[in-house]
Parts: C-alpha cells; sequence; structure tokens
DNA sequence: GCTTGACCTTGACGTAGCGTCAACGTCTCT
DNA sequence: AGAGACGTTGACGCTACGTCAAGGTCAAGC
C-alpha cells in the first residue's frame, strides 16, 4: 500500500500522513526501491487511532503522549482535562453570544456601540453628534469605558446619570455649542472665564468631588490628563477646563 | 505617550501594538527625534476600539474592513456571521463533549475504545485478550469502524452481534486458538483444512453472504484484503482463509 | 564619567496542523 | 514517446501575536 492508498483509506490526505512521520506519530514504513514509502495493515490502524483521538480534539502531542504510555491512565486523564477545556469554551461561547444578541438589537449599531450596555445608553442620550467637542468626550468616554476597571466605570456611569435628564441635556448640548464656538478664541477672551463658570455650575457635587480628587491639579493648574488631549484642544478651550476645575477644586 | 504607556492604558502588550501598526489597523504615530513613537489620546481610541471588537471574536482581518466602511452595515453584517459561527461551534462541542462523556463512563478506557460505542462494546464482548490472532482480528474491525460509512458499520455491526453470544463466543475464542497454534505449520497441515471448514461453518449466513460479495475472489483465490494482511499471517493462516472463504462462496 | 535598569528600535523566528507550491523522479497507459 | 497520475524532499503560508537578539536612549545613583 502506497501512500495515497492509505491516506485515502482512513481518509486524510497525503501531507497529513508525511506530517505525522515528522512528527514521529506514525513510523516510517519501509521504502521499495524506488524510494516510495510502503505501507502494511498495521499502520492504517496506526493511523486510524491517532485519527480518532485527533478528532476528539487532543492536540498532536497529547496524542503522541497518550500512544506512548500503554495504560490508558494516561487517556483517562487527557480526555477530563479536554472536558473541563471544552466546558470553559462553552461558558466563554454562551457570554459572546448574549454580548453579541444584545448588540445585534441596537438599532445604531456601530464600532462604538460595543462599549458596556450601560455606557452606549448614555453616549446615545448625551452626544447627539453636531459639536465637534462633543465628539472628543465621547471618544473619552468610550476610551474608560473600555480601560477601567468595572468599578470604577460603573462609578463614573451613576455619577452621569444626572447629567441624561432633559434639562441638564439641553444644558449640555448648550455648553457643548459655547466650547466649539470659543475654539479660535485667545486664552484671555471673556468668554472664557464666563464658560469655565458655567461649565463648573453644570458639573453635580459628587462628580465633581470625584473628579477632583482623581483629576489632581499640579501647582500651576498643569493637569496630565489636560496634556493628554493634546491637540484635540485649542488653548482657549484647554483654559476654560484649567479653571473649571480650579473652581470645582475650591466647591469641595 | 509612548508605546508602554498606551499598551497600559488600553491593557495589550507593546507587540500587540506593533502588530496592528504593521497590519494598518492603528496608524503610525509621529516620531520623536530619537526615534520612539509618540502617541496621543486619538490613537489610544483608535486601539481601544481595535480591542473591543477583537474580544468580540472579529478577526484582525474583519476588523480593518469593518473600520474601513464608516457605515455600520458591515459591522451587523459581520457579527451576523459571527454569531451563526458561534452557535455552530456550541453545536460541535456539545457532540463531542457528549462522546467524551461515553468514553469516560467506559471502566476499560483506552485508545481503541475511542471507536463508536456500539463498536466498543463488540470488541468487548469478543476479543478478550490471549490470542495473538484476535488481536489482528480486532485491529482489522477498528480499522473498519473508522473509515467505512456510517451505514456500512452499521450494517456489519448488525451482522456480528450473533457472534457475541456465549456459546459463539466460546467457539469463537476456541477457533482463534485453533488458528494460532496452526501458526508454525505448512500450507499443507491437514490440520488447515479442517479448521477453514470450522471457521466457514461458524459464520452465519448472511454474514457469508456479504463477506463474499465486498471480498471477491481472484480466479485462483489470490484475494487483496489477504494480500493486505501480509505479514499479519503465516502461510498457513492465510490458507485458512483461502479455503474458508470458498467454501463460503460456494455455501451462497 | 560610568554603570544600572527601564524603556525604546527593527528584524527574525516560533506557535498548530497541516495546505500549497516548487522542482523533480517514477510508473502506467496509449 | 508523451501524457497524466502518482511519489519524493523542502520550503513557505496561515492567526495573532510571544519571544529572543542586538542594539540605542534616557534618568538616576555612584
Amino acid at each position: 500500500m502506497r501512500i495515497g492508498e492509505l491516506a485515502a483509506l482512513v481518509g486524510v490526505s497525503t501531507q497529513t500522513v508525511r506530517h505525522y512521520h515528522h512528527l514521529g506519530l506514525l513510523p516510517e514504513p519501509a521504502r521499495l526501491a524506488n524510494g516510495y514509502r510502503e505501507y502494511r495493515l498495521r499502520d492504517a490502524v496506526v493511523l486510524a487511532r491517532v485519527r480518532r483521538l485527533a478528532e476528539l480534539g487532543l492536540s498532536l502531542d497529547e496524542i503522541r503522549d497518550v500512544l506512548a504510555d500503554d495504560q490508558g491512565r494516561e487517556l483517562r486523564e487527557v480526555l477530563g482535562e479536554l472536558d473541563a477545556d471544552l466546558a470553559r469554551q462553552q461558558d466563554a461561547i454562551a457570554a459572546r453570544r448574549a454580548r453579541l444578541a444584545a448588540l445585534l438589537a441596537r438599532p445604531d449599531l456601530e464600532p462604538d456601540s460595543t462599549v458596556s450596555p450601560e455606557m452606549a445608553d448614555v453616549l446615545r442620550d448625551l452626544y447627539a453628534a453636531g459639536s465637534r467637542f462633543a465628539e472628543v468626550d465621547r471618544d473619552l468616554l468610550t476610551l474608560m469605558d473600555t480601560t477601567a476597571e468595572p468599578a470604577a466605570r460603573d462609578a463614573v456611569l451613576d455619577l452621569m446619570r444626572p447629567l441624561t435628564e432633559p434639562a441638564a441635556l439641553a444644558r449640555g448640548h448648550e455648553l457643548y455649542a459655547r466650547l466649539d464656538a470659543v475654539a479660535g478664541a485667545s486664552p484671555g477672551d471673556p468668554r472664557v472665564t464666563e464658560l469655565a463658570a458655567d461649565l463648573a455650575a453644570h458639573i453635580p457635587g459628587e462628580m465633581a468631588a470625584a473628579m477632583v480628587e482623581h483629576l489632581p491639579a499640579g501647582e500651576d493648574g498643569d493637569q496630565p490628563w489636560l496634556e493628554m488631549m493634546g491637540d484635540e484642544l485649542t488653548p482657549a478651550q484647554t483654559e476654560v477646563f484649567r479653571q473649571a476645575v480650579r473652581i470645582l477644586a475650591g466647591r469641595t
């Protein structure tokens, strides 16, 4: 029997057979004068054994180990581990399908919808497009949602909830518009101070406390998170936030 | 922000970030004078987006496609396919776990137990070790079980069932012993003819018909399956089978 | 000034289980 | 004698990175 016949008999490709030779799973048979491998029935039996184990899901390394110790002991162990592993996979897949179902149920599906469901709702309520600044804010929140610890994330979500009420929402959109409007102004523009005050007034008390705690200002109001926003903010907008945080820090 | 900070912020390794650059998933940021990559918040936002999609199970290629068309249309499609794929995986895993559970329930677990459950039962009943020849026969059956079509396999199993009854079983073991005993004899030994007759008599009628049909003998009794068994059989044993098949062919 | 250690750079190789050429030899059929 | 179906070894490709290797950069401590 040559390699093609053997492969066809057991239902694998010739490459598979050669691969198993390479890994030492199947002994190399005798060669004919022309160099062709000459297989016997025993080889087919061994190959079929390997395939059955492989189809159960064992790795080829595991199969070699199992076939090496001719007791069934190791096989039972390996199959037990495999079953446990499959159980874990089932759980993981079920969880992912649950998330997928939740996502597919959303009418406004887009890549940023793949944050946590709660955050997705807040985003939808808060940022009804239109403002360049709202997009930046939205980016920050999605980033926080994916990187922060679940506990911290939930805390932020709780603090944000008051801002999604209709009145606060309208006020928020007005503030975004004013942030857009002040973009090209100089940091000394009178609108900057005014906007900082309104912005600070719009932030609920507990949220202000949290912000001041988690975003400690340097001596001269130099805040790392403001620096990180880098080219997203114009100088005037940066100044608005600097002043707003200073007001919030005094309030707590 | 340098690559390490970015990676830590989003929760991936620096290699992952570079890998995404290589694939074009994440644009290469500006470089500092020393050649270091300098990231901005936007990069973190994009990276987080990629990660969220990757954790849903999308391939990196799919993610690139999804982020390329900025409508949510393709995303919905891809997620739908992904869900269908996961459903298939769930079924496959459930089936494999069922097989594993059946296997782990067997007290006599060994690699050859991983044939179909019915065949495993037949093997346990028929081949209570001891005979070199029984092992060969057993190998043949396991091979057939893994390579044959399910229908053919079930047919063979049905035909074999009469052989597992206690009386037939005892007779079978005796025949195996005699096949072992005749191993070193010459093909002309009187025991050969006698054993061939007893062996043919032991095969139930329908099974004989099936064998003759599926193992057509050549003009001079040269059977390919006998040839395939090659070095497993001694000349005398080969002769036993040749004669037995001739008897069965005459009987049908 | 020198070392140490933590970071960064590019490039190449390894993972699992084969599939898929490439470049070539062998056998059978017509 | 040519075609077509087989066989041989060897090397590269696939996913999503991990893991060296061989260096360059930078801040801190001696």
